[in-house]
DNA sequence: AATGTATTGCAATTTTGTTGCAATAATATA
DNA sequence: TATATTATTGCAACAAAATTGCAATACATT
């Protein structure tokens, strides 16, 4: 129980309160494979209300406790390889564009590898990168640079 | 105007109509970076019903038109780096089990090449692959082997 | 142009996620 | 250990996102 001594540790510094409630959550995170917001309700269910599972989802990410898979939208529609060469994504958290990255043989190499080590047949796969473009890194250069204005 | 050629093409071929909205949305996916539903409608709105872009985006999707980044889910939760080492999945569409990938330095150091490569300063990616498990290939070749009950 | 039918928009409904507030449970301290 | 303080929870009401049924409309076929 090495892992929920490091929640009691996080919770405590913040000088939150250790429940039952968030201890519940914080199992069933640990017992299961990633799980969406639904599958969490759903296994909380009669133990606890909907609207407590989505806030202590809400502070454990804030608290950096869970992470999310596919972070940032939902989902995105693009048109399919039939239209368009396959690709992968960068997009910019700063101003929310998007770059294609063109076709990576070695990359694709090496996905194909991942996928027999686990003995898989692939049908298809994502990859998506996340950070800040050349654009977005010099305005918070700028912008850090300023000195703060009091309130 | 290739392209537009073709969805009449694929519609046609499935006996399906090429309608004003349609060809709306159609174009709508054409000339604009990977969208989500909501951005969808909102370019929609005026022009065509929200119902009816949720209808024509499904058959779209149907019929592999356009395709989702980051598919099978919204997005799912699982205890951050602090608990868990960094990692991928693989997880098989027949019985929905999901593999840890462990990290793999060339998959990363890759990565972060193609992040320079876009004058991108990197915060965060992922990667899933999905395909099929080794139990369930088992499964398909032995069903597909089974001869067709009749009705 | 007239006909048959797939497609669309509208209204109603369900599902998912959020907010305000009073009841409850966790902590601090006496 | 009992009591006081206040963070956390559940409930009810609400808002937003997605789905369904059905009648009006637009497309394809003749
Ligand atoms: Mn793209
Ligand atoms: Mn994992
Ligand atoms: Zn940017
Ligand atoms: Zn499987």
């Amino acid at each position: 129980m090495k892992e929920e001594k490091l929640l009691r540790k996080i919770l405590e510094d913040n000088h939150l309160r250790i429940t039952k409630t968030r201890l519940f959550i914080f199992n069933l995170l640990q017992n299961n494979e990633p799980q969406s917001i639904a599958e969490l309700v759903d296994r909380s269910t009669t133990k606890v209300d909907r609207v407590s599972v989505y806030r202590i989802l809400d502070l454990y990410e804030k608290l950096g406790i869970i992470k999310r898979i596919n972070i940032g939208w939902k989902y995105k529609l693009e048109l399919s390889d039939i239209f368009l060469d396959h690709h992968h994504h960068i997009s910019c958290i700063g101003c929310g564009h998007m770059v294609a990255i063109k076709e990576e043989e070695e990359l694709e190499d090496l996905i194909d590898n991942l996928g027999k080590a686990a003995e898989f047949v692939l049908t298809s796969h994502q990859l998506e990168l996340q950070g800040y473009c050349a654009k977005c890194q010099k305005r918070q250069k700028k912008q850090s640079a300023q000195p703060l204005r009091a309130i």
